[in-house]
DNA sequence: CACATATTGACAACATAAATGTCAATATGA
DNA sequence: TCATATTGACATTTATGTTGTCAATATGTG
């Protein structure tokens, strides 16, 4: 019982740390984006599709949870630095496929690539294994918090 | 080598991670608030009193870490509900001190109790251990992410 | 103890991220 | 074809802060 008590007590503050810890990222991330010509949010566009590759203003919102309308505002800045080109979309003719540009992707790359050499950088010290352990935790956390799972508890 | 990049990358994905998680939790948060009359800011202040004693607001400020004029804005809310009452402070005699009310320390005590049941629910299938040992990486990690240790990297 | 300096609370202006509402144009599918 | 949905564009609003300023009051040092 006492030791179930220190694990929540434990899980709890680990849940208050997400706050902290994004932004510490957040303002790490900014910092690596003087002099890039990138906004936080140009750079969340761009990494989406680096990662996944070209998609509708309508898709990014999906994926990073925000209204469409917000990152049609955020698709549009990357679209003006020539960073995304928009590209006929055969599947919805008014939609257009958000597409990065070669400069687009030079730039996200490069950025990321910078970000991972600071991470690699910062993690040197900590063990392989207690990384993945805290990936999985964190996974589940979110699976959880998402869930609905638990209400009535409340 | 491998090993070594595999870490990095699901280091790079923990931290971006902190984001989903904190918008989890306090979404959560924000419906177990549901009722009590509490704002996620008024909570913030309560739980600080709670856990600290009673302070001046620019003292909860620096616990916090937001400025001290924003938290002025939170405090007097508590105030204007009596969850917090503002008492003669020793020790510089234009600040006040903060204290929490009989009315805001039951309430801030049975949110906070209701979170611990939620959580504990939440975290019934991970090990302790995991726990544990996610909790020291995200703090190493925020500890890494705001001293300016390999800034030259970038 | 006087005086320079700091702290506090109050208030106003601004910034940013995001949600919400609405509209016209266009697509889609029964 | 026609009802319904999707999209982009634009306007308004809200939440969460930051920044700047001011007058009142404290504090501490010579």
């Amino acid at each position: 019982m006492y030791i179930v008590m220190e694990k929540t007590e434990q899980l709890y503050r680990l849940i208050w740390m997400s706050r902290p810890l994004m932004q510490a990222a957040e303002t790490r991330v900014e910092r690596g984006l003087d002099g890039t010509g990138l906004t936080v949010r140009m750079r969340a566009v761009l990494e989406i599709l680096h990662a996944h590759g070209s998609a509708t203003v309508p898709d990014i919102a999906m994926k990073l949870e925000i209204k469409r309308q917000y990152v049609q505002l955020m698709v549009n800045e990357t679209l003006s630095e020539d960073l995304t080109i928009g590209r006929p979309n055969p599947r919805h003719k008014t939609s257009t496929m958000i597409a990065l540009t070669e400069k687009g992707r030079r730039l996200i790359e490069d950025v990321v690539a910078r970000e991972k050499r600071l991470v690699a950088f910062m993690g040197a010290e900590i063990d392989a294994a207690d990384v993945a352990t805290a990936f999985d935790v964190v996974m589940t956390l979110i699976e959880k918090l998402k869930s609905h799972e638990g209400e009535y508890l409340e």
